[in-house]
DNA sequence: AAACGACTTGAACGCCGTTCAGTCCGTGCT
DNA sequence: AGCACGGACTGAACGGCGTTCAAGTCGTTT
């Protein structure tokens, strides 16, 4: 039994280091092409190892692109977290769903490819790892905390479907804007569209609950 | 001048009729089993042609695949259209915007895999031909129709992008609500929820450009 | 020193989209 | 009628892909 050996050098080590360098040549080449460039062989000759290597530490590519997919979720939470040192950003919910897409935004534009690669993504036929699931579920959370504050008298279970339904929107106009396959949006029309959006989902929402009149004016 | 006759054996007639059926072919192919699914020695088998024929009526795949995303987009757009007859839907322009919410979530889930299509669809490079964002065109101006009538005030360009706006929204909840990488949605919660979406925006909408307090209660 | 087993390798396999030299056949001229 | 021509069609072949696995390598154990 060497492996209670914690030396930087053990077997399971240098496949960890693998696994790493090997993620890290996959995002690169999503960056630098698309999803689609992504190819066995581009990857061993970046990492310097034969190409059977790579199927010692991931099932297929389709695995490997899901590990990848990971980072890019968990970069993704990072990038909308933060946010929460002042405290005025409480006061108003509508404001931080704002913001929030106003993030998620930024961030498809500043990593579109990779961001891209975590819906173009087609698992065939193979069960979603539960993992997956779950680092989706947090991002979904950071919207639950404004929409609890916009809708206090909603059940929980409605509060999270509608986080998910607002997600998908959002993404919607993100996905659909930044796409080239429909004539392209200017960056600042895209901004105030997905502002307008939101802003008028959240009035919309806080009319359709109790008898409140959408009493947050804007400016 | 052999060309003036328009009869069924022409040498232009057999191409046409060729590339009619490699389309049919292509389409059962995607319903079948996706977009990626589509092969070239599948196709010559199932229409009894060789490979090479199918480069004599498309440039290539991708240009097929174009050809039967058009097929799909005038079928969407007969599936949303026709409900002029009945002149009460005229009077709410929400209830107008939540029908074409639904159609558009029902047709995706009839032809789930034909509609994906459309979006999973990378065009290489290549420009998208004129025609194929007419067609899209032609749907946003479906949207326009009750949103002239739900914000007269508003400049018709700026209605334009709302039009864009909100397919994109709707099309993400429907995007992603089909989707099986998320916990998939159940049926009537999709629907429930789109719906609520919709209303939302429309409220919200209404209530953002002149002064009107969302009179439209629901029930 | 010898034998073993775990790890790594890269040539080979099957499948893909795409091409193009060769074949075939309808057509128009003599 | 015979003939030569040119475009339409064929399918074997090409380069490239993900994936596999017999063979080789090397550290460890006996």
């Amino acid at each position: 039994m060497a492996e209670a050996q914690p030396s930087a050098t053990g077997t399971a080590a240098r496949r960890a280091e693998l696994r790493e360098r090997l993620l890290a040549a996959g995002r690169a080449a999503i960056e630098a092409g698309g999803l689609h460039s992504l190819k066995a062989r581009d990857l061993a000759a970046a990492v310097g190892c034969a190409v059977g290597a790579i199927y010692t530490v991931f099932a297929d590519l389709d695995d490997m692109i899901l590990g990848i997919g990971a980072g890019t979720l968990a970069q993704l939470e990072r990038a909308l977290e933060p946010q929460q040192a002042p405290q005025q950003a409480r006061e108003e919910p509508v404001e931080e769903l704002s913001r929030l897409a106003r993030g998620y935004l930024d961030f498809a534009r500043a990593h579109e490819r990779l961001w891209r690669a975590l819906f173009e993504h087609r698992l065939g036929g193979r069960a979603v790892p539960a993992w997956f699931l779950e680092d989706q579920n947090r991002l979904f959370t950071l919207i639950e905390a404004p929409l609890a504050r916009l809708l206090p008298h909603e059940p929980a279970a409605a509060r999270a479907r509608l986080a998910r339904t607002l997600f998908s929107a959002v993404h919607g106009v993100v996905s659909l804007g930044l796409e080239e396959k429909l004539a392209p949006t200017p960056a600042e029309t895209l901004d105030a569209e997905l502002d307008r959006l939101v802003r008028a989902v959240s009035a919309g929402l806080g009319a359709q609950s109790p008898g409140s009149c959408a009493g947050a004016s804007s400016s």
